[in-house]
DNA sequence: TTTTTTTACGCAAACCTTTGCGTAAATTGA
DNA sequence: TCAATTTACGCAAAGGTTTGCGTAAAAAAA
């Protein structure tokens, strides 16, 4: 037995007044007198009248929910980001659909459609790796709902994004390998349709052209975003015989699989190989050798594409033109590119 | 510039039928001839219309929004869970407000008290470390809101809940430590007002006690759930000289911290001592030995959790008595409990 | 005192949908 | 052919809230 909430009806006829009274008295209008309002005021919290969001939304043509879509909210930087966008939104009223696209393009276009169909006032979302196919999203644009990107983000000039500058970030830890001693390079680039690992691929490219001569890059390596996959590849690649000394990998979870490939094969990190990671996940100091990563602000990522959802939706009518946020990105160096001539940290 | 989405009365005055028609048009009603039944069909798919659900909502007094809580979504556990939860709950068109109680029983209890205020249909919560008061859940008990708990559940008997039985979990963990040839064994217990850290010391105990003579438990040590926490709490233990050769830990966050301590201090895992932890992170696999761990089937405990709150809102006004889902656990055998004469996964 | 303004409230529409009931017209049965 | 039934639709209420407009009574101004 489910009991009804209190509502303003029900105020109304317990002090004999008219319903706009009621509402107009807890709005503090000065249209009321105070007298009633404090009726009003006293009877409410003895009823604890807590106004229905739907007949609010009802009213304001809004749902008060929005979408979110990522590929899935197993990786970090996804759930971290989460956890912001939810502490934002909450705050506001709004609650959230999770949708996980599950690296799907297919999907993810499902989900959006969906999410459309369910009227959601906006959509923040991260894409799929192979997701060049954008016509879902300008399909919910079509529709007036605003669209914020965060991470992943597609060629798709009709949203907000906040994303890092992954070219310099890229840039950055490729010098930071070269800084300590690497020459022959290899880049874990993950899955191959993965617009941000060709971005810091060209990063990559950068930082080796600034530094001369000397240095290469004498692979990239595609692979799934998996421990295991990328514990396969490296192993593989170690089967082949290819000569390297760093290695740079699209993030944490690929470095994680690739860097126990490397110790099972008896290599020493970072002795014979240097290898860094991204995203700097929370297992990244306890990782033998600790791994070195290029941290990004998720949490603050995520809150900020709430606060651009939340800034479209206020300026509703004026259609407030895309924005663009740039995190900056914090290099976190640990064993695994530690100095070459240095103690090494395997030794136990 | 929003489009406003069509409604059933832009379909009826195009057709100049009344709303009613066209609302059992498309629900296929038999009360309406097949020719309109085909023009209705026919405007409501051009004009790509959608039943708004909050006019569903008000109709049926339904927020279709139900409230989560945790202590953090950072948990692995946890959102693992939620992307269970979401994955149900979004097929029944449902959406969730996500809530983080930051282990603060207060927080908790403000999240509660706002979700019913929000008017959601239901919750589902694991508590803070320290959430003894039971209060909010009894309020939001009194407003007819049903409540699942899943992993921590408080004494609370109007609640379902989904659990696993952490004291045989425990007991088969550390019956497994015995088994390795363990004798004198650590309990890091995590913070000391945790329930289930506490039933699991039960089952530690009972397999002590099975056991008989020449085994004992040397010391249980409480410390917050952060690796950094662990790694402290394990470094001081070690420091004072305690005399052990297995530890249990609470969950993998702590063993992580507990594990990169001992190995920092030179001790050799499992040879000197060996670890197992408890949730099976997706990381246990690549520390250094790999951790040994007791796996819980996260999603699906949230997917149940979601799956019982749906039933219990079907079934509203019978209002279904509490029910108890019991899952069962997995013990992860890895380096870090391998057999004590066996090769050291350490040597490289 | 009369007129104008202010105060303090109520009515009703709007937001969108479902559904019980009423009722013409069409169909069936006698 | 007339009564009884069926068919196919419309009306209106309900769900909870906000808000423009109308209007009595009270207060202020003339």
């Amino acid at each position: 037995m489910r009991k009804k909430p209190a509502t303003l009806k029900d105020i109304a006829n317990e002090l004999g007044v008219s319903i706009s009274t009621v509402s107009r008295a807890l709005r503090d209008s000065h249209e009321v007198g105070e007298g009633v309002k404090k009726q009003v005021r006293e009877l409410a919290a003895a009823l604890d009248y807590h106004p229905n969001p739907l007949a609010l939304g009802l009213l304001r043509r809004r749902s008060f929910t929005i979408g979110i879509v990522v590929p899935s909210i197993g990786y970090y930087y996804n759930h971290s980001a989460i956890s912001g966008i939810e502490q934002v939104l909450n705050r506001r009223g709004y609650s959230a659909m999770i949708c996980q696209s599950q690296e799907s393009g297919e999907l993810e276009a499902l989900h959006v459609r969906n999410l459309v169909s369910s009227q959601v006032d906006g959509i923040i979302a991260s894409i799929a790796e192979n997701s060049d196919d954008t016509a879902h999203f300008q399909y919910a644009r079509e529709k007036g709902i605003p669209i914020v990107f965060f991470d992943r983000a597609p060629d798709f000039p009709q949203a907000s994004r906040v994303v890092i500058d992954n070219r310099e970030a890229a840039r950055n830890a490729v010098q930071h390998l070269l800084n300590a001693g690497c020459r022959r390079l290899v880049y874990f680039a993950g899955p191959a349709g993965l617009r941000i690992s060709n971005t810091r691929y060209e990063g990559l490219c950068q930082a080796l052209e600034a530094s001369g001569s000397g240095v290469a890059l004498h692979r990239v390596v595609h692979c799934p975003i998996h421990q295991e996959a990328a514990y396969s590849a490296m192993d593989s690649l170690l089967g082949d015989g290819i000569d390297f000394d760093g290695v740079f990998a699209v993030n944490d979870r690929v470095a994680m699989g690739l860097l126990s490939a490397l110790i099972h094969r008896g290599l020493r990190v970072p002795h014979d190989v240097a290898v860094i990671g991204f995203n700097d996940e929370p297992y990244c100091n306890y990782l033998q050798p600790g791994l070195s990563s290029v941290a990004q602000p998720s949490q603050e990522m995520g809150a900020a594409a709430a606060r651009l959802l939340l800034q479209h939706l206020d300026n509703e009518e004026e259609s407030l033109s895309p924005i663009v946020q740039i995190f900056d990105t914090r290099l976190v160096v640990r064993e695994s590119t530690g100095r070459k001539t240095g103690i090494g940290t395997l030794v136990h």
